[in-house]
DNA sequence: CGCCGGATGTCCT
DNA sequence: GGACATCCGGCGC
């Protein structure tokens, strides 16, 4: 197991211009790194990101590839910021809004890992959920925090934020990152822009829209 | 492990 | 009316 993924070390906040980038380079940098939710008994609930999604303005896998309405403001707006939006019925995602302030890019937090507050998270996520799929998809991240969309527009690098982004000082080396395609996604479905962490398998498995193209 | 169907709200054509 | 950045349980191998 990659050493270090599974402990914590002093914490610190992320700087908001590491997120002002192409949202691929953002999706790269947030591997790793820590999304911290301050829970009502004052504890914080600590979850390693290890993989993510990156969606560009000129991307039509996008939201923000139409254009801003009010559902996608946030994309649009300054980076560092929480875009929550509502899925097939039932599911919440949570993406970090990147690139400078009018273009619509964010990252999609697609996996974690629990680092504290573990049994809330299980509590959360039902206790017959399988340990290795605690946090592994997008819907999983928000369920085990307890997401939804009274959390769209969080800022993400304010240091009393409820939910923040974190680091504590972990570095991923390119060799330890795996890049493919998105997941479950119809458009743009062979763009390489879904990164994760190797040898980590709290990960979504690869799945393929039923009715995206034929590979190249 | 893989495939399949159901749940179920919002957005876009 | 159809698609959708998904998950879960059930069934088959």
């Amino acid at each position: 197991m990659p050493a270090g993924v599974r402990t914590l070390g002093d914490r610190s906040a992320f700087p908001r211009d590491e997120l002002g980038d192409a949202a691929d380079l953002v999706a790269r940098r947030l591997l790793g790194t820590l999304l911290v939710r301050s829970e009502e008994d004052g504890s914080d609930t600590v979850v390693r990101i290890v993989e993510t999604e990156a969606y560009h303005q000129t991307d039509p896998a996008s939201h923000s590839f139409r254009g801003r309405t009010a559902r996608t403001e946030v994309m649009f707006g300054p980076p560092g910021h929480t875009y929550v939006y509502f899925t097939y019925g039932m599911h919440w995602c949570v993406n970090v809004s990147c690139e400078p302030e009018g273009i619509g890019a964010a990252v999609l937090l697609r996996a974690g890992i629990a680092l504290t507050n573990t049994a809330l998270v299980r509590q959360r996520r039902g206790e017959r959920a399988r340990e290795r799929e605690l946090l592994a998809g997008p819907a999983r991240l928000t369920s085990g925090l307890g997401l939804d969309g009274s959390w769209n527009g969080v800022d993400l690098c304010a240091p009393a934020a409820p939910l923040r982004l974190e680091s504590d000082g972990l570095v991923v080396a390119d060799a330890g990152v795996a890049q493919g395609p998105r997941v479950g996604v119809r458009q743009a479905a062979d763009v390489p822009w879904r990164f994760r962490l190797a040898d980590v398998p709290e990960v979504s498995r690869y799945s393929r829209h039923p009715k995206a193209p034929p590979r190249p």
